[in-house]
DNA sequence: GTCTTCATGACAAACCCATGACATCTTAAG
DNA sequence: CTTAAGATGTCATGGGTTTGTCATGAAGAC
């Protein structure tokens, strides 16, 4: 997890809404390190102008901001339609910690008093991010006699239960997802290993040919179709 | 263990969505003398309201249907939040057949074939409340010889009494909460431990350790499934 | 036949998980 | 208040799986 992609096009966008220059810059800092992309802004009205262009995944803000106030941001955003479920992390000084009923009321999803340590504020930086993730679509997926189901991680052939290691898991998963359709190896490599950057086109070869040794236990069918000079396929015409 | 009164508030209610009417109240007969709930609709668009209005246990679905039709409806519940893991059974004429993997794909959880017998499909909506079961009846929570009971904070593994720390509890009672299902150690840690997320997931690794320890005392078979690269879930296929 | 593309076994490194030990913190008891 | 018992989070260790690469041979294409 150490080398960092300069600009992952995927990397979550967090929007730091803090006139104290120093503390935002320490959070940027923070939170670039960890592969965020952050936006800065230290005025409220500023803030209300670069939310309007493009909402980030995460806002970070102020209690108190030059312009209009973090609360009054806050409240906006839980109004506007498509902001409405945009996690906000508040942050207050000490003393203004009464307020709190009121900054939760608002919809602020986290509330962090200052002065704070930054590990803790990045963890729930982390909490909030994964928790507003939008949950892979939980389901079944079948062709023929071969079961996968994405709730239970299982896979099955008839009766018998496959095991999988995850890699094969997740290519099964995908080629399951368009049956008869098929994926070059750099579609695959791109969808199942995610980076694809330093990974052999080969060894998509080996994954196939393990996932099918697993399927094809006995003297089933091999439900995997090969494409050559093109890629592989789960055969659609499969079990009928 | 399943006989129910009549009128019984906690009731499953069932939702049977078929515009062959003799079909539908032959059904709507045969589950109230089981002692569901029942009711019923022709249409996929009236579908679409009743079930805006408040979801019920089960979905009864008619593959085609006027207005919108079962897959959509289907797909449409799967999609929104609060109607995600409800249970679906499709119901399809035969020659409908090859559509099968397109119906278990949209995310029905159990397919029937018409014409079909009475009891088959009773037998099949009895086992999809069982797995589903676990979530609303608030208080007690149980699979194969393991029970937890939320009232008296106590575990028990057969005849014998599991002390359980308060952690390792929480963890039980989320795992059981949906038998069979994955959950990440992200997931575990919101659920169990809660916002304060300054905690190494690795540390889920030692609960799951410390909570089969407990369950498991002699040779007694191990109920938690580790899903490797995945997390952990509770073996719904566990005592059967 | 010849060249390209794919399948497969072998293997070392990397990775992931289970577990015991331990320091800290909380709770209960004396 | 003091002490003991219990619970909790982290870490280091060790074992087993998984994974990416390569070498070799088989299968297609022309």
């Amino acid at each position: 997890m150490s080398s960092r992609e300069a600009t992952n096009t995927n990397a979550p966008r967090v929007l730091i809404v803090e006139d104290e220059e120093a503390l935002s810059l320490l959070l940027a800092y923070n939170l670039e390190a960890e592969g965020y992309v952050v936006e800065r802004c230290e005025r409220g009205d500023d803030a209300e102008l670069l939310l309007l262009e493009g909402p980030p995944d995460l806002v970070i803000l102020d209690w108190m901001l030059p312009g209009v106030s973090g609360i009054e941001i806050c409240r906006r955003l839980r109004a506007r339609e498509g902001t409405r479920t945009l996690p906000v992390i508040m942050l207050t000084a000490r003393g203004e910690e009464d307020e709190r009923v009121r900054g939760l009321s608002v919809g602020a999803d986290d509330y962090v008093v200052k002065p704070f340590s930054v590990p803790e504020l990045m963890a729930r930086v982390r909490a909030l991010l994964r928790r507003a993730a939008p949950e892979r679509i939980a389901g079944r997926l079948a062709a023929g006699d071969i079961e996968l189901d994405r709730e239970t991680h299982r896979v099955r052939r008839g009766a018998r239960d496959v095991h999988l290691g995850p890699t094969e898991f997740r290519l099964l998963d995908r080629l399951l997802e368009k049956p008869g359709r098929v994926f070059t190896r750099a579609q695959l490599l791109d969808a199942v290993w995610g980076n694809t950057a330093e990974i052999d086109e080969r060894t998509v070869d080996v994954h196939v040919g393990r996932l099918r040794k697993a399927l094809s236990h006995g003297r089933e069918p091999d439900p995997i179709r090969t494409i050559r000079g093109a890629g592989y396929a789960f055969d659609e015409t499969f079990g009928r």
